[in-house]
DNA sequence: CCGCGATCCTGGGGGC
DNA sequence: TGCCCCCAGGATCGCG
């Protein structure tokens, strides 16, 4: 479910209670997630303050003064929210943990991050800080679509010469990392290529207006709050809205709002494509 | 290198 | 109501 955008809008709610916040306690109610929390999970969270909470690609990071990094993955239905948060004197009543609340963090300010997830396909590591770009998570991870050295020759850099569908190279998180079905699907579109091209016989034109156009897309999604299919939550449990701004995903059979043709669902490595193949080419 | 299918899980929706 | 099958925003692995 959360793509960069969702994860986005995660951290940005989060950050308010993590950044500058004290871990008091910490609790994981299971052993794993989709793999074994990291050994001394809990001990090494505990009375921990957080000097910053990070996102890179789908990863959320929150750097501790420990000079180890807390690493938060959100899986396909991983979800935080925030309880408790002080009004005045008046904190809210701690409630019964619900189902597949899996990992909670009560911090110093009387502030509970809990994460939840059904389908547990999301996981927590710790790390060292300084070390993280040589993490097997990170170390092969592509260029972060938002940051600054993405642009047309860095999206040229990473197709040329792929063979694959355009859609699967840009679903591949070792050439861009962030960017998942929704999103892979809503910027070809914009974009107007087709998902079935192979991804090296762009042209530098329209290598331009992908990149562009993934910067866009994501762009607007973040600031719509992400997009709620089922699962994805503000941290305040409030819907992300950019579903409703979908030109293509989860469309199949409306109109183009580009030309008007139907929109076409096809599979691609197991994975639906939702696309216009008149206006995209 | 490449595409594909299976795999880790739970739950929602549709068909019958 | 209920059951069964299919599908889902991720990511990795092994196979041919």
């Amino acid at each position: 479910m959360p793509e960069l955008p969702e994860v986005e809008t995660v951290r940005r709610g989060l950050a308010p209670t993590f950044v500058g916040g004290t871990i008091a306690s910490a609790e994981a109610r299971r052993p794993d997630l989709r793999f074994p929390f990291p050994a001394r999970f809990v001990a090494r969270l505990t009375g921990r303050r957080v000097a910053d909470l990070r996102r890179r690609a789908k990863y959320l990071l929150a750097d501790l003064d420990s000079g180890e990094t807390l690493i938060m993955h959100l899986g396909m239905s991983g979800s935080f929210r925030v309880e408790g948060a002080p009004v005045g004197e008046f904190y809210h009543p701690r409630g019964q943990p619900g189902t597949h609340d899996h990992v909670e963090f009560a911090f110093a300010s009387g502030v509970r991050v809990v994460y939840n997830d059904p389908r547990r396909f999301g996981f927590m590591d710790i790390a060292e800080t300084a070390k993280l770009e040589a993490h097997p998570l990170f170390a092969g991870l592509g260029v972060e679509p938002l940051g600054p050295e993405f642009g047309p020759g860095a999206l040229a850099s990473v197709l040329e010469g792929v063979r694959a569908p355009l859609k699967a190279a840009l679903l591949d998180q070792r050439r861009i990392a962030g960017l998942g079905n929704i999103y892979v699907c809503e910027a070809m579109h914009a974009a107007r290529l087709s998902p079935l091209r192979a991804a090296g016989s762009l042209k530098p034109a329209e290598t331009r207006r992908l990149a562009q156009e993934i910067r866009r897309v994501l762009e607007a999604a973040i600031e719509a709050g992400g997009s709620t299919l089922r699962d994805h939550r503000q941290t305040d449990g409030t819907l992300g809205y950019f579903q409703h701004a979908f030109a293509v995903y989860d469309r199949e059979g409306a109109a183009c709002g580009h030309c008007g043709a139907l929109i076409l669902r096809a599979v691609q490595s197991g994975r639906s494509t939702f696309y216009c193949a008149a206006c995209q080419k």
